[in-house]
Order: structure tokens, then sequence, then C-alpha cells
DNA sequence: TTATCTGTCAAACGTTTGTTTTAATCAATC
DNA sequence: GATTGATTAAAACAAACGTTTGACAGATAA
């Protein structure tokens, strides 16, 4: 086995595809054009991924499979729901920090046709899911009923993506760059925060005038 | 001058296009195809657009305009804080509402490759910022501060478009037909609501907090 | 009536698409 | 030293790509 070098080659495949769906869109991208930025030749691709969608499913696999081994654990955990929140936002800051590009490749609503990777990200949606059952209930969330489901954590999870979609888009234009750099550490520990408080207060104040109205 | 004949076939290949590039995503999709579902000619579509990213520009357009023409005069209204977001929102649930397919190609960040597609993109967002400055100042959000930039407006317009995108996407498949049919107006009403009182509580709660900071 | 313009069409343009095949090379394992 | 797996280059494949062309019908304008 060459395992180290296998690797590589099959990892320079995906960062590369994973780069360039990012920018362009999973269709917009050519096989060819994933194999000269990995420097490997065009049927690397289908030796190691079978065919194109094989690298789109990869990168869908591999977001939701990091995403719910960062947050599920921290979901469990017995903590109070001030604290759980502020907790779970800032692990989804960071998660999204670290992952952008394949969070905006696996997240993405496109391309809705191809119903393999629309099975995938069910089957994913689905266990994350029922893997934060406890979190939901904690905010008084009973995922039976559409409304507060709408509300729930996805609400934040929605948000934060948002932010680093436009922090992506700005990325690749030179006139955002004062934007840009104002997004540093300082900057998220303090944005994980305030949308903390955000939510925090929102959902208290919903429960506080569901019980006035309950009387 | 035929003009109305020339509409018929000019729109028709704009909604044709609409709703495969919703689904599938502007890229995947083919003029041909295109064509074919317009019941129009291949060459119809350069004729009327010029290019096949004539289409994607037009739709853009055509959201953003119709956005803005919704929201801005909402966000001019005198009203008190209360019920002014809860009048955006209930404004931006029922845009959303009205223009799914309009907004998911439109509102989507990718492609981010197309320069002009970019640049027509910036032109409108810079112009709807500027057009909600006095929403914003009333909310209480600096747009020259990051931070509470990033917590403004578009925090509850990212919740919207997420939860028309998860409905799109569970529109293209009969498994979750019982989901679909649970989103009707009066949930709408509801939904509207409870957003409004979510975010309300939210920015009153930490406009509090902050204050208390200060003393 | 002749000339002009507009909408529509079929057909063809040269590229590019994803995939497969074949032959050859290189390094590591048995 | 033989075998195996990883990688390369080059070529081929049919299919699809976006765009252009030239012709023609019908309405409008001179």
């Amino acid at each position: 086995m060459r395992t180290a070098q296998n690797k590589r080659a099959k990892q320079r495949i995906f960062e590369a595809a994973l780069a360039l769906f990012a920018r362009k869109g999973y269709a917009a991208v050519g096989v060819r054009e994933i194999a000269k930025k990995a420097h490997v030749n065009i049927s690397m691709i289908n030796y190691y991924f079978g065919e194109k969608a094989g690298i789109l499913k990869a990168i869908i696999n591999e977001c939701y499979d990091r995403y719910f081994k960062t947050i599920k654990p921290v979901g469990d955990e017995d903590l109070p729901v001030d604290e759980h929140i502020r907790k779970m936002i800032r692990t989804g800051v960071n998660f999204f920090r670290k992952n952008t590009e394949l969070a905006i490749v696996a997240f993405d609503v496109i391309p809705l046709d191809i119903p393999e990777v629309m099975g995938l990200k069910v089957k994913w949606v689905t266990g994350i899911r029922e893997g934060m059952e406890n979190f939901r209930k904690k905010l008084g969330v009973d995922s039976r009923d559409v409304l507060q489901e709408s509300l729930g954590p996805n609400v934040f999870v929605a948000v934060i993506l948002n932010h680093f979609q436009g922090k992506y888009a700005a990325e690749q234009y030179p006139q955002f760059k004062e934007y840009v750099a104002q997004l540093n550490d300082a900057f998220y520990e303090r944005y994980a925060d305030a949308l903390a408080d955000l939510f925090l207060y929102g959902y208290m104040g919903r429960k506080k005038k569901e019980n006035k109205e309950e009387e």
C-alpha cells in the first residue's frame, strides 16, 4: 500500500473540486479543470470517485459528518439553557468559520434534481435533527409542531451560514478587503456572543408571552 | 409592433429558465432545455437575452427590483419599533412566499465567478442597504459597525429565505407532501408573528443589556 | 407597392462535456 | 524478482454545450 501518496492524490482532487464548486457551483466546473487544479490526470477522478457526482457526494458526507461530530456532543451536554444556547452558537460559528467552503457546497439548496445527492442530504438532516432532540426540548421546541420546528436551532444555523456565505463572497473581490479584514478572532468572539444574546432574549421573551396567554 | 406576442415568448423563456435554474442551478441548465420548456426556438434566447447569462441577469434584476419596491416603502413608514419589525417581517414572508423561485435563484451565493452577475448583485445589495437606513437606525443598528450590521435586518431575511428554500426543496419530493401541506395561509400568519416576537424580544433584550453595561 | 423591420425557424458552427480505454511508468510489497 | 497498486499521457467516444447564420413569413411604414 502507498496510502500516504494515495491519500494525497485523492485529497488533492477533493480540495481542488471543493474550492471550485464553492465559487462556481457544481455543474459549472468540469473534470478537466478539477484535474488541472489538483495536478492529477483526468482519469484519476473516475478512479477514486467513480463519477463526477462522486466528489460532490464525498463533500456532502464529509461536511455533514464533521458537523454532526462537532455539534452533537455539545447538544447533549447538561447545561442551563442560556449557557447551552451560547455554547451551541459559539460551536456553530467556529464550525462554519473553519469549514466555510465545505458548508457552502454541502448546505447549498441547489442542485435539487440529483436524487442521489438529495437522498444523502435528507438522510443527514434527519439524523442531525434526531440527534438534537435534547437541545430542542430544552429550548421548548416541539418537533412535531411545524411552527415551533421552524423556529428551532436551524434558525441560527441559517443566520451563521448566511454570514459566512457573505464573507466568502466578499473574499472573492478585492473591493471588500477592508470589510473582510475586520472579521478576525476578536470579531467572532463578539459576534457569537451577540447572536447568542439575540436568540436567548428572543426565546425567553416568547416563552414569557406564551405563559401569560395561558393564564 | 407585435409587443403582445413578443412579451409572450420572452416571458415564457424567462419563466421556463427560472423554474429550471431554481431546481438545477444556472450552469446545469442548457439553452435547449429552456427553449423546449418555453416552447420556443433556441435562437430566441439569444434574440431576446443576448446570451444565456442575460436570462440570469434579468432574473436578478427582476427579483431585486420587486424586493426593493416591496420592502422599501414599509421600511420608510413611521411606526413604533415593535409594530415596524412585525410589519417588515410580515412583508418579507409574503415576498418570499410569492417569489420563491425568483429569490432562490437571485439570492443564491453561487455563482461567484461571473463578474457581471456579481456586479449586479453588489449594486442592488448596496442600494437596498442604503434604502433601509431609517429602519436600521430604529433597530439601533449602526451600519458602520460591522458587528451591529451583521445583526441587522439581513438576519431575519436570511431566516425567512432559509425557510422557503427548505419548503421549495420539500415540494420537489413527494415524501414531504404532508409537511408542505401544513404550510398554508394560517401557518404563515403565525409564522410571521412568531418570528417577529423572536426578534423583537431579542433586540429589546440586547438593548437593555447594553444600557445596563453603560451604567 | 415596394421596402423595411420583427419574430420565428431549422440547421450548422466549433467547443467542451463526462467517461472509458490502452499502454506505459514508478514505487512498494510479497 | 514477480506482483500489485498508483499514476501518467494520450486518445477516443458520443453527447451536449452556447452561439450564429440564413431564410422566410407577416406586419408595418414609405
